[in-house]
DNA sequence: CATGATATCTGACTCTAGTCAGATATCATC
DNA sequence: GATGATATCTGACTAGAGTCAGATATCATG
């Protein structure tokens, strides 16, 4: 009743009625599931058709059905790719539109009416943040972006509200060598961010310096994401964008309110080396020829 | 982003993709999904054709032709019920068994397969415990069971592990006045238990004794139900069944050390008296006029 | 034993999703 | 401009799930 593997299973049962109870949410506006797919999907910025039959994994026949349904219920146009003839790119109409933001609504007040169902919202949250990145896992989608860009910024921000939390003496930014934006990009260097879905969940930077080296900083992994191996895929891509760029030799620092930072970096070829920078943070360095 | 409708409506895409996959794993043995489901209420010891056909929400017309698709393989057999000779009773035949086992072993290999994908296997399964208690909320069913039932001794047991870790000093059993069993079962007293689908998540007793009043004793909520307000529910039942029994008024103990249980009394209706016993555990004490 | 309710079964039907085989137009490339 | 690849469309088809209206047998009840 009680082993691992039951309760996994308890989980497949609830979410597959509940799952049912949202598919007919998605019926209830008197049209097929597959057609209200590919509205959504064109609503939510894939207009391409292509791209869409790729994303929800549709036959290019039933696919040109359900545009053409869609078509005589007035709700999408379509037009040829202005660069390619062959293709073709769906837009929603103004009647589309309308259409789309009630789906739109009707998902926003399932997932309130759930959330509301429990006093404890933000455990409930934090859980499904943890299940939804084990379930893709596997489509985890590490992406270069600008450091200043909402995604990177958002991982900063919980990169060091999570150290004002572990450090016993709190962190505060200003005191820390903040690396400046320009240098996390190319050529100089790169910022990686991990996202699943539509929701970033880890990120590191690589920062190129004048000194022979670049520095590895801001490897952050959302807790709902830990235990996924992402901090290691994470240290690999941007290694691998060191190599890129010509980097020979990459540094770090770090502390030892860390454990699982360290133990990563001592398991993938760190070598622990002396203090090499005046951050008051940091109490553990490391190096890494390439 | 990061709202937290938006956090849902991830999972939602996360699991929905994913139970996509489930699905298909029912339908590896070349059996449609329906034939399959009923196959699997029956090997659950589902026997009732009404039964089954309530449980899955099918249509008399569809069960029937599913029973003779099943039935047609050689999977179960059908005979008419002993009492009433309207209604049917489905039992597998050797070869059913053989095929049910079969998708057991399926969903069993599919829930390690899950659970292997993460590092911090116990995190994961506390947060679908959660999640699974939270979707299933509208179908969690108090029930009166035997205090020595299987079920209820689960949650005794996890109580007194709870109350291990929440008291500084620990908790022994041994110590504690150990209601007997007798006196949680009618007519002097009821133990309620929580079920949802088939893991008990909470419980409660009501202890008859010989002073003019009965004890509420050992109320328990599993972690992963918490914030659904099972605890008043599981409170709300004990007092219908002292109602039911003629009892007129209830006390209760409890320690500082677990707060959300005093609140939980303090706002339905109990007051707090002067300690009625000499257990060396509670600190508080409440009484409550039906 | 008549009557209405209940459980199951059967036949006829619909809708949705999806597959498959071409047809047509366009693109990239030599 | 010929050739093979690609994107879309159309027609013909299948399977699965489900609905609906009776038919039949049985039950509970007066």
């Amino acid at each position: 009743m009680l082993d691992p593997v039951s309760r996994v299973r308890r989980f497949n049962r609830a979410v597959t009625s509940a799952v049912g109870a949202l598919d007919t949410s998605f019926l209830g506006r008197g049209r097929p599931l597959g057609a209200a797919r590919v509205l959504n999907a064109i609503g939510h910025g894939r207009s391409d058709v292509a791209e869409i039959r790729d994303y929800l994994g549709l036959d290019s026949g039933l696919m040109s059905r359900l545009l053409r349904s869609l078509e005589d219920e007035g709700l999408i146009e379509t037009e040829t790719h202005e660069s390619d003839a062959r293709r073709r790119v769906a837009t929603l109409t103004r009647t589309g539109r309308r259409e789309f933001a009630a789906y739109e609504a009707l998902s926003n007040t399932q997932a309130e009416g759930f959330l509301a169902q429990h006093s404890q919202t933000e455990a409930l949250l934090v859980a499904m943040d943890l299940i939804a990145s084990t379930l893709t896992r596997d489509r985890i989608a590490l992406e270069e972006m600008n450091p200043r860009s909402e995604q990177a910024r958002y991982c900063l921000g919980e990169y060091y509200a999570e150290l004002g939390r572990r450090f016993s003496q709190g962190f505060d930014v200003s005191l820390s060598r903040d690396p400046d934006a320009k240098d996390m990009r190319r050529p100089r260097g790169s910022f990686i961010v991990a996202m699943s879905d539509t929701l970033p969940i880890g990120c590191v930077g690589l920062k190129g310096t004048d000194h022979g080296y670049a520095e590895i900083k801001r490897l952050w992994v959302a807790p709902a994401a830990r235990g996924l191996r992402l901090g290691r895929r994470l240290m690999d891509a941007a290694e691998s964008a060191a190599r890129e760029l010509g980097i020979t030799l990459l540094r770090l620092d770090t502390n030892s309110a860390l454990p699982e930072a360290g133990q990563l970096y001592r398991s993938t070829g760190w070598r622990e080396i002396p203090r090499f920078n005046d951050d008051p943070y940091p109490d553990l360095f490391f190096e890494k020829r390439l």
